[in-house]
DNA sequence: CTTAAAAATTTTAAGCTTGAAATAAATTGA
DNA sequence: TCAATTTATTTCAAGCTTAAAATTTTTAAG
């Protein structure tokens, strides 16, 4: 490869960097704001909330591994969370019949309700951290994501 | 407000939501595959990284709060990442004259070496993770990203 | 049937993270 | 001066997170 093709791709990964660094950035900030949000207004925490989120779509309770594939983490990162949950009343864990290793998780009643209000504050919240974002810059914003399949380093 | 247009209010928070949703997926996914590189090619975290990278950026090095706020992290975090970096000799803490109690945390000389290497390869992990944007698309992402200044939520 | 391998989950150890409390030093104002 | 406040940092308790090891149960192979 020549000087300039060369000059060419390190700027083009400069470029990348600056993509990444950038979301990272706006992804923190906005993580820290929605984790305060829930920690003030309703005495609880991102984790939680992913793991209500995640059974809220399952009505019928998800086994722990399904679980915690759904929210990439750890399957013990996982037992912990839900173990407080239980403690609290949001869900439950009923045995799988047919498979003594399993555990069925599912929201509680009270699980569901809690949830379904701080789903909808939590959208709002959200609304309200994007609003400088025109209906165009979204449109197009929505379309480059959907389009970024991540997947690991492509060792060459 | 009318029904319709009330409809399409909704319809715009959940543009947000999706675009959050989709940012968010695609940061952990990356975060992920991060952490994983460093810990088996550099025996070291995301943290470490970051906090070594901050003081790459300041070779007369950073007090603890510059640092921490530099990071939007605690300063508590701080204290904890810095002392395992002193532990591996990859950073010194100075104390300020005049000044007792404030500290100046400065990469060591193989501090400097370490993180330039690493640095080097993080970039080719990014490029090689966000191979699959053109340079269209690249441009224009970071166009849109960088419009995004996060605040906290408004309260209307 | 029996044993080896696979699968579902929990436990453990280490590190990260936070908010709040504690410590210590510097600054301000009466 | 000297007391109150502010600033810089650390400590603490609780929870999150991971990879690896351990446990228990199921499945598969001979």
């Amino acid at each position: 490869m020549n000087v300039v093709a060369e000059a060419a791709g390190a700027e083009r990964d400069k470029q990348k960097l600056r993509i990444w660094l950038r979301m990272l950035k706006i992804s923190r900030q906005m993580e820290a704001e929605i984790r305060e949000r829930l920690r003030v207004e309703f005495a609880t925490t991102l984790p939680r909330f992913d793991v209500m989120a995640a059974l809220y779509r399952e009505p019928g309770g998800m086994k722990m591994t399904a679980l915690s594939s759904a929210l990439m983490v750890s399957n013990g990162n996982v037992t912990g969370i839900v173990e407080r949950l239980v403690t609290d009343g949001f869900v439950v864990r009923v045995p799988v019949s047919g498979d003594r290793r399993a555990m069925i998780v599912r929201l509680t009643e009270k699980g569901r309700e809690e949830f379904a209000h701080m789903a909808h504050v939590h959208e709002s919240w959200i609304a309200s951290m994007l609003n400088m974002l025109s209906d165009e810059d979204a449109d197009i914003l929505v379309e480059l994501l959907d389009n970024m399949q991540i997947r690991g380093v492509r060792v060459r």
